[in-house]
DNA sequence: GTACGCATGTAAAGTGTTACATGATTCG
DNA sequence: CGAATCATGTAACACTTTACATGCGTAC
């Protein structure tokens, strides 16, 4: 319902090429919004039909041509109306859970594993959302002030990640103590 | 990639209908993953074409008939080469934090209206999480041992509900003092 | 010389949502 | 009399992922 409207945001800011965007999306953004490029490059030639967005193509010497897209009145209009809608709460799909819970079919040592690599990626994660925190926290007031919204969302990535290693030492706890039989 | 698996989870546990599945869904799995009834009807069709499910036809009299679907030979094949497999890391697309990302294009009035909207979303959700907790609390020691990786499950979803609050009450006293204006 | 960054895309398959469709029984 | 529960599905559309595809420049 909204890679459309992620890419609209983005534009609202500044001008930007498909790269650009991906970019982007890798970091600040792709925190909670993931997008492959490909998935960037088919949303933009949409949104470029729906004439939300047009681009000018940018010939470069030294690295390949791009096109750099910018938001129309047409898009502001579309993007100040979905703003202004409720969202939809956010609908969890999880499979590390589903397997979790028929954890009985894959065994203790299995989980065990499993749970490690997802402890480390999410170790990694959260360092890297508390580096740029701290850049953040090292601007002066106006630049806070400028970036304040999007810190916000930072925050939330934060939080997320502390809960979900808390609640993986739980779990690793509990495995610990707990006799699973691998069945059939 | 894998609603079909979170179905034969299931199915491995107890033969269903479809119509069970979805509660199911809607009950325990539901907290992580989400299915309509639509989406799980059209992949037990996909499932039985796979032939790792069957189903047998019963009919009812005072109710509408059903299909009670059950995991064949094959299907715990497959369900057992899955849950050996390691999952993606989890991959979260949230539309909530693209609109306060880009808040400055909402007002800050609007932002407060839909953050609220969802605190209370989420404070029912948490509700309801904690009053399973207590039901799963108050079983026997075997019951427990039984129900201790579902309950690992519904662990997630308290801390995470927990965590989701804590950071939305961080969001509204930021936004209480800020100085938000809407542009353009 | 190989890996990484720049820069763009198409095609096909898989997954999920929305709209449409039906119809009986039970509880308040 | 209306709403909820039971019970199943089709069709169209929207969104996401995976695989395939190209090619130059620069740094190690």
């Amino acid at each position: 319902m909204s890679l459309k409207h992620a890419i609209l945001v983005l534009l609202e800011t500044e001008p930007s090429s498909g790269y650009d965007l991906v970019k982007h999306f890798k970091r600040s953004l792709g925190y909670f919004w993931n997008a492959k490029h490909q998935q960037v490059y088919q949303q933009l030639k949409k949104l470029t039909e729906d004439q939300w967005v047009t681009f000018q193509a940018h010939s470069q010497t030294d690295k390949p041509d791009k096109k750099v897209y910018e938001i129309t009145a047409l898009g502001k209009k579309e993007l100040a109306n979905w703003i202004s809608q409720p969202v939809k709460a956010n609908s969890i799909n999880d499979a590390l859970l589903v397997k979790l819970y028929g954890g009985h079919l894959a065994g203790k040592e299995n989980l065990e594993n499993e749970l490690n690599t997802h402890i480390d990626i999410h170790q990694g994660t959260l360092k890297n959302l508390e580096s740029i925190e701290q850049l953040y926290l090292s601007l002066d007031d106006d630049k806070k002030a400028h970036y304040l919204l999007p810190y916000m969302t930072l925050r939330r990535g934060i939080i997320g990640e502390k809960a979900w290693l808390e609640w993986a030492e739980e779990v690793k706890n509990t495995l610990k103590q707990a006799d699973i039989k691998k069945a059939d």
